[in-house]
DNA sequence: ATATTTGCAAAGCGTTTGCACGGTT
DNA sequence: AACCGTGCAAACGCTTTGCAAATAT
């Protein structure tokens, strides 16, 4: 059956190879932020017949056409989630490397008054919180850790802020 | 003479080579946020006994000893800046590269609410905007352009926001 | 039929690293 | 003197690209 990212390349009258058929289901079903790799990965297991390099350009299309949001979360590697329907941020926990969502519109406001007050009008923000649970026992300060570095590929939790 | 950032290399007890005098010296008198090539260039002008391995090897100690921050404003290479008092954060105009800087305290407050909310601590957090200066005759939309692809690594305008 | 897309391997880019040499303490 | 920092060039990890073969419209 069509996955909705393949219902929105028809729209924009992209030709549809299976190996983009493929990708666009991935991106369907994921609930993540998947690297690149891990993209691979999911479509090598429906379809051997995709090369790496075609889900590069396949995810660089996509994001061109605004199917497809990069995001960085450091660690050198892009992640790509589906365009949502609102904008909204990311919280990292620093210990698994989970990421939440969360929106919050009192926080653009804010970033539209703070920019007009420089002068500016706000094109696009990049918001990401780093964060460790509460309340749990904490682990032994380890200072030097990039805390980028262990983020992983798979797994989000959704939760809403207001 | 001795420049900020060498006192502080001394104070922790770091080897001070010619080179790392000279990075330390390019550091303390940058007003910006040059990446490495940029700190390059300006420590050859100085003082040309000097690789840009080098160059890598003393920001990234630097980095280590709290002595400057490394910045990802898009576009691939990372930034740095020396370690400022109190937090702040970074405006970036996407018609001209230039960040401007501003803090802002309601923010910080806001993220703090935002991620207790969820059940976190913030332990770090990354806020850049792009805006686009108000009030002029703005060019014609340019939706594939990838503003973050034209961030230069000289110049900055320092601004507060409250 | 024709323009696009693909796979492969090679190249690109920013950054790191192994090694022998050189400088700092 | 012992150790650490340096230069060079090679290696790295992620991403892009040239080219000839395969495919969608």
């Amino acid at each position: 059956m069509e996955s909705r990212i393949e219902r929105l390349c028809i729209e924009r009258g992209l030709k549809m190879t299976g190996q983009r058929r493929v990708v666009a289901r991935v991106l369907s079903d994921a609930g993540d932020h998947p690297d690149v790799e891990e993209l691979y990965r999911r479509a090598s297991a429906l379809d051997q017949h995709i090369s790496i390099a075609t889900v590069y350009r396949t995810v660089r299309l996509f994001e061109e056409q605004g199917i497809l949001e990069r995001r960085d979360f450091g660690g050198g590697r892009a992640r790509y989630e589906p365009t949502e329907d609102g904008p909204h941020y990311h919280l990292i926990d620093v210990e698994t490397g989970k990421v939440i969502e969360f929106q919050d519109p009192e926080h653009e406001q804010l970033m539209r008054a703070i920019a007009a007050r420089l002068g500016f009008d706000v094109v696009s923000l990049r918001l990401e919180l780093f964060g460790r649970r509460r309340g749990q026992p904490q682990p032994i300060r380890d200072d030097n850790a990039r805390h980028e570095a262990q983020t992983d590929s798979r797994d989000t939790i959704k939760g809403a802020s207001r």
